[in-house]
RNA sequence: GGCCCCGUGGUCAAGCGGUUAAGACAUCGCCCUUUCACGGCGGAGACAUGGGUUCGAUUCCCGUCGGGGUCACCA
């Protein structure tokens, strides 16, 4: 009895690997084509750093003319959560990050590379499970749990590293005769790597992003096919990276430590290894430490929370892409009307560590997106936001989009655009008193600043409307009739005037816009004045004066 | 604990043996024909620490301290 009854007698359906190796050939690109995947397991949820990572992906294989694909890691059937590709898709899909291969929503395939979801290549695992078994470089193990317990029991009394290798393993050089026997008596057992590595020789690993890294080599005989049939996640990215033909693993840096590991699993399988970029995940300030942004406490983790607070998937994608490659927000300074496809990315330019998630930072940028955005871009991006998540703005802005749009274009596409939304949730306090019915309903207090005589403030209001005011005045004769305005009741034409010679004046110039301003608005803060009561109107003016 | 990685202002970060140690966000002040939002100018603010190597270390080496990751039939 050799290797090839015991692997006949584990997989007797499986097809020889040959088969596989036909049925996917090398990709045909050009040189230098960058093959790379996503490859997330289905928990129901996108976290930002799937995004993230997903961004980083997306944008190699475009510049390099190669592929982005998803494949959906669902070998843990304990994790299966209902309508999660889907969620993962749209959300991707949202980002304009969807890759050019993937599992459909519907369950078929699109790529020839497929299926792109794990729990349908079972066969494909198994097949090169028996290749390597017959080979004698993987076995059976029918080690319970309880035994692996006390195997690592005795390993920290021993103060030894623990897991299952070299001496203390009880399978690996079972006689291939007891196995088959123990096989057909029924007994359990999953498959272990018969690990040829040897920790005292160090193996040099090249990361595209963390650079030369050494570790001892691997010689844990890891499981690579569970007891469910379906592989470990060591054993399907070996198989399914080199069966996909993926050059470059872009993936999350606590994959570093497996390295070694799959290293060599690519060598013992025979596989030319892709190369690997180890990004770091996105961090969060937590009592003096850091730690990985969580789904539990974090909200803006999920990809969902940018998407409910209002804050445009390009600032997001803006904002990843500054953390990213630090260059680029310079390029962006320099280039600030051009599509991100022509910004060159590199790899190796990404941080080692982990970066600090700054929300401030992410509103900033924030801003300064929405400030490039025409008035018709914010009015469409607030309706479909408050649409879903504030009906009263909807209601508001729906009703009359014409005027909505001159609200929304106060100081807005003019060399120094307004840059007072950050995110489509502040949009409604920056806009709302610009509405008569709002404006009639909101009772509080004006917030006169300077002047807050209530006689005073009646002269000037009434002095503004009876003697100046012109809604078809230009800008121009506007503000030089508030400067006459000032003169007329004591106050400085001029701020400048005023401030040289405090005592001859009651005031200046803008504490009387202040009052017309609050008046008009009852905020001590807008924009611009005159574009306001442009935008309001006579008849709105009117009834606000009274 | 073993193994691996990292350590420049509050945050993100340039820097690769000789620099007045960039820049962005935040912060403070001033200016911008009236507020606010911008914009401009300026201020404050950093090489974790101790040893080496060197004519010279933020930069190279070692230790210490600090942070992160990983040690499953989870990915």
């Amino acid at each position: 009895m050799g290797y090839k009854e015991l692997a006949d007698l584990i997989f007797p359906e499986a097809k020889d690997i040959s088969y596989y190796e036909e049925k996917y050939p090398e990709r045909d690109l050009k040189e230098g084509a960058i093959v790379t995947r996503f490859a997330p397991s289905p928990t129901g949820f996108t976290h930002i750093g799937g995004l993230y990572q997903s961004l980083v992906a997306k944008k190699m294989a475009r510049q390099t003319e190669g592929v982005f694909f998803v494949r959906i890691e669902d070998t843990d059937q304990k994790r299966e959560i209902e309508n999660a590709v889907s969620e993962i898709l749209n959300s991707l899909a949202e980002y304009d990050l969807s890759p050019d291969e993937t599992l459909n929503e519907d369950g078929t395939d699109k790529g020839n590379y497929g299926p792109y979801l794990q729990s349908k290549r079972k066969d494909i695992y198994q097949a090169y499970a028996k290749s390597l078994i017959e080979k004698g470089l993987a076995y059976p193990c029918f080690c319970s749990q309880e035994t692996l317990n006390e195997i690592r029991e005795n390993q920290e009394k021993a103060k030894q590293r623990t897991g299952y290798y070299g001496k203390w393993t009880r399978c690996r050089n079972m006689p291939i005769d007891m196995a088959i026997e123990k096989i057909k008596n029924g007994e359990d057992y999953i498959i272990r790597l018969k690990s040829p590595g040897n920790p005292d020789k160090k193996i040099k690993h090249k990361d595209v992003i963390k650079g030369n890294i050494e570790f001892p080599e691997n010689d844990q005989d890891v499981v690579i096919i569970k007891s469910d049939g379906l592989p470990t996640y060591h054993f399907a990215h070996a198989v399914d990276d080199h069966l996909m033909r993926t050059n470059l693993v872009i993936r999350a840096d606590e994959w570093v430590a497996s390295v070694p590991l799959h290293l060599q699993l690519f060598s013992v399988l025979g596989f030319k290894p892709p190369r690997y970029a180890h990004i770091a995940p996105i961090m969060k300030e937590d009592g003096g430490n850091k730690r990985k942004l969580s789904k539990r406490k974090d909200p803006e983790a999920a990809v969902s929370y940018y998407r409910e607070e209002g804050i445009p998937k390009e600032a997001v994608i803006e904002y990843l892409m500054n953390i990213a490659n630090s260059n680029f927000e310079s390029w962006r300074k320099g280039n600030k009307e051009k599509p991100l496809d022509e910004f060159k990315f590199e790899l190796n330019k990404m941080g080692v560590s982990g970066a600090l998630f700054d929300m401030v930072k992410l509103l900033d940028v924030s801003k300064t997106v929405i400030s490039t955005f025409t008035a018709e871009e914010v009015l469409n991006y607030v309706l479909d936001w408050s649409k879903v998540y504030d009906s009263e703005l909807y209601e508001l802005i729906n009703r009359d989009k014409e005027y909505s749009l001159k609200v929304f274009g106060i100081e807005r596409g003019n060399v120094k655009p307004r840059k007072d939304i950050s995110k489509w949730s502040d949009a409604k306090q920056s806009i709302i008193y610009m509405f008569d019915d709002k404006f009639k309903e909101s009772n509080e207090e004006y917030e006169y600043q300077k002047i807050t005589d209530k006689e005073e403030i009646d002269k000037i209001v009434n002095t503004y409307f009876n003697e100046y005011f012109d809604i078809n005045d230009d800008k121009e004769t506007w503000f030089n009739k508030m400067k006459d305005l000032s003169e007329k009741l004591g106050y400085a034409r001029e701020v400048k005037e005023y401030k040289a010679n405090p005592d001859g004046f009651k005031g200046h110039v803008g504490d009387i816009s202040t009052v017309i301003r609050v008046k008009l608005t009852r905020r001590a803060n807008t924009p611009d004045l005159y574009e306001i009561m442009k935008v309001l109107g006579e008849d709105s003016i009117k009834m606000r004066i009274k």
